[in-house]
DNA sequence: CCGAGTTACTTTCTTCTGGGAAGTACATAC
DNA sequence: GTATGTACTTCCCAGAAGAAAGTAACTCGG
């Protein structure tokens, strides 16, 4: 890996930046958490995300592809399955999102509580 | 904090997985990193996230209010100032966060490197 | 007193992205 | 021959995001 040139997330030019923002999509994060577990299908991991569709798990999944984080594997089998799995890149992501999951479902019932108690907040 | 009522970010339905749709919000991980070196003001924050329009701006900052993630408060002063601040809730994210925008900043290079290499991704 | 400047937004208009449903190709099973 | 399963793609439209201009309250300079 390389130690120079370290990108700067406030740049929207920079493509760490773009980097940041692929891992934080709508629906990256799930799919990466997801793939910690192993290599998955795409009927698992559609099923497993939780309210995807069909075009936006197919075009995550290409995007997460073409920016290195995941690999596609095709089995010729008879239904032919597809497999994607996470590269050696995405490790470093995963970990910081999978503690990010765990946060927010700790947090779930904070979050519920003080949503609860400052419905003034939404205005009439 | 509540120790029962974990959630799960598998459910759509579930307020922990707004919760986490809240945090990987498109701009919400740029305002909060920022905020961990302390409270800051409105102008400070749109400068800082690097291409966050004012409108989008001020949507981020009311769902993370409304959400309980961040504190705002007005200084009657002439030119009245606003300040944003972290709640205690929002530390464990903060962390998680920092440590993903660490990582996109580290692995700029390889990401870059991996782009350049793979154009053939790109269709005509 | 008049106008310009500052801060923190809001409003409007346009463009882009995402969701939903349906379609496709290939193969096996009934 | 009809149905099922897998892994997508295509189409249309509603909703989200971007750009730019407007607003309110006050202050200061001339």
């Amino acid at each position: 890996m390389q130690e120079s040139a370290r990108g700067n997330v406030r740049d929207p030019a920079c493509p760490g930046r773009q980097l940041f923002d692929l891992v934080t999509a709508r629906w990256s994060a799930l799919v990466l958490v997801d793939l910690m577990d192993g290599p998955q299908r795409w009927s698992e991991l559609r099923r497993r995300a939780g309210g995807v569709s069909d075009k936006m798990l197919a075009q995550t999944l290409r995007d997460l592809e073409a920016g290195g984080l995941i690999t596609r594997t095709v089995h010729t089998s008879r239904p032919p399955t597809v497999q994607y799995a996470l590269t050696d890149l995405a490790r470093g992501a995963t970990a910081a999102l999978q503690h990010l999951q765990d946060w927010a479902e700790e947090h779930t019932g904070d979050y519920a509580h003080h949503r609860h108690t400052h419905t003034a907040d939404l205005k009439p």
